[in-house]
DNA sequence: CAATTGTATATTGGATCCAATCTGAGTTAA
DNA sequence: TTAACTCAGATTGGATCCAATATACAATTG
């Protein structure tokens, strides 16, 4: 008998899923800013030893997702305001050139594809999941940039401040705006107008930024 | 008697050290791509053991200096024509828009030291030099964006490009053309034209990357 | 009582050991 | 001949153990 090989080869390891589950548990806030994340604790969570663990929290630190002191320990990581709006500017240059690039591109599946997301954005009532309606609005989009690099580094960016996003969007009226935004964006693509959906990506996330950075200042002080 | 409190702490890991010695390695070009980085061999240089190698590996990987394959090892990452030619696209992009941000607040003496830079790149003559020199002239005027965020992502941007970009210098006229278009650039800052200064930038770099993607299409056919 | 010192415990950094997997040379069978 | 199989060595992934440091708290001293 003959039988096809098949690839039953494990291809996650205990350090990617701890890193993983880590980074989902920061992105959307699960884990507070400043919180301590003990090796041996995550360790038991995930029934290994410290090994693959410390070498997850060593991903989390180059993604500035969590700081080290050494011997000290490991915090998830604290954005000052400054740093923030750097950030969110920072996306606002990045994400509009990304939509720029991707309009003239975009396909009839791609818009397609888009509408439902936005769709699907506008009819989430689970705070829970505006984030991810929102990237996948957004980075569906992006993909017919075919800039692998750019949307790599655009995920990124969005990660250090996807749990301030969302607070706002939870806390404010910002995923109503948010989805009205996301509208004359996609209208912007359907057109075929890629100055316009850039001026207004860039316009929605200097909105968003601002909207959460008053909410930090009465927060904060 | 009363002594001052001096901080004795070790602020280096035998991580920190093995990621920094290994980055600088890729960096400047001394491992070439696709060569197998053996975790024992490098713990043996290092004399430590195979626990800091894996940490600082990760973190190389997180950057994308390596790639890593689940039980095969760990290879210096080779990028394709086409992941270089978007690197440079998106240097062009983030440091035109950097060097926008920086003209306003450049001060005197930071024109000064980038003056001192510009002298120093165009009278170095080791081409292991050129690297940092160039770095230094042009970080040297972004600080005044004050853009930590900004910069982070700058460097790590060009830390994958860089050992292409030194062979682009070593291998061509690349080191002179690199030098008159940093005297337009500086010239450019000392006016305080920040749009001048971000279009010739933006030129720099695309420049760069077109002469270094011709060297490439030589060579690997 | 306040400040310092000693000490026990918790936690991290690193070394060593074992298990799982890959690789490649030699062997066998069609 | 050539493709598949076997097995030993090399290499990586992970567990366990030990050392170094931090932290909290009791003891001590002025």
């Amino acid at each position: 008998m003959k039988l096809d090989r098949i690839d039953i080869r494990q291809t996650a390891s205990a350090t990617d899923l701890v890193f993983e589950a880590l980074r989902k548990a920061i992105i959307e806030g699960e884990l507070a800013e400043g919180e301590h994340l003990r090796q041996d604790h995550i360790a038991q969570m995930f029934n290994t030893s410290r090994i693959p663990v410390r070498e997850a929290l060593q991903r989390l630190e180059q993604d500035g997702l969590v700081t080290t002191q050494r011997f000290k320990g490991t915090v998830v990581a604290a954005l000052s305001v400054s740093e923030i709006e750097e950030i969110f500017e920072f996306r606002a240059l990045l994400e509009s050139e990304m939509i720029r690039l991707a309009v003239p591109s975009l396909t009839r599946e791609q818009l397609e594809a888009a509408r439902a997301n936005l769709q699907a954005f506008a009819e989430t009532t689970d705070p829970g999941s505006w984030g991810e309606a929102n990237r996948n609005f957004h980075y569906g989009l992006y993909e017919a940039a075919d800039r692998p690099y750019h949307l790599q580094i655009i995920r990124s960016s969005l990660d250090r401040v996807d749990r301030y996003l969302r607070a706002q969007l939870t806390l404010t009226d910002g995923a109503q705006r948010a989805n009205r935004e996301h509208m004359a964006i996609f209208e912007a693509c359907r057109k075929g107008d890629a100055a316009e959906a850039a001026d207004l990506t860039r316009a929605h996330i200097l909105d968003a930024g601002r909207s959460l950075l008053s909410i930090l200042e009465k927060r904060r002080g």
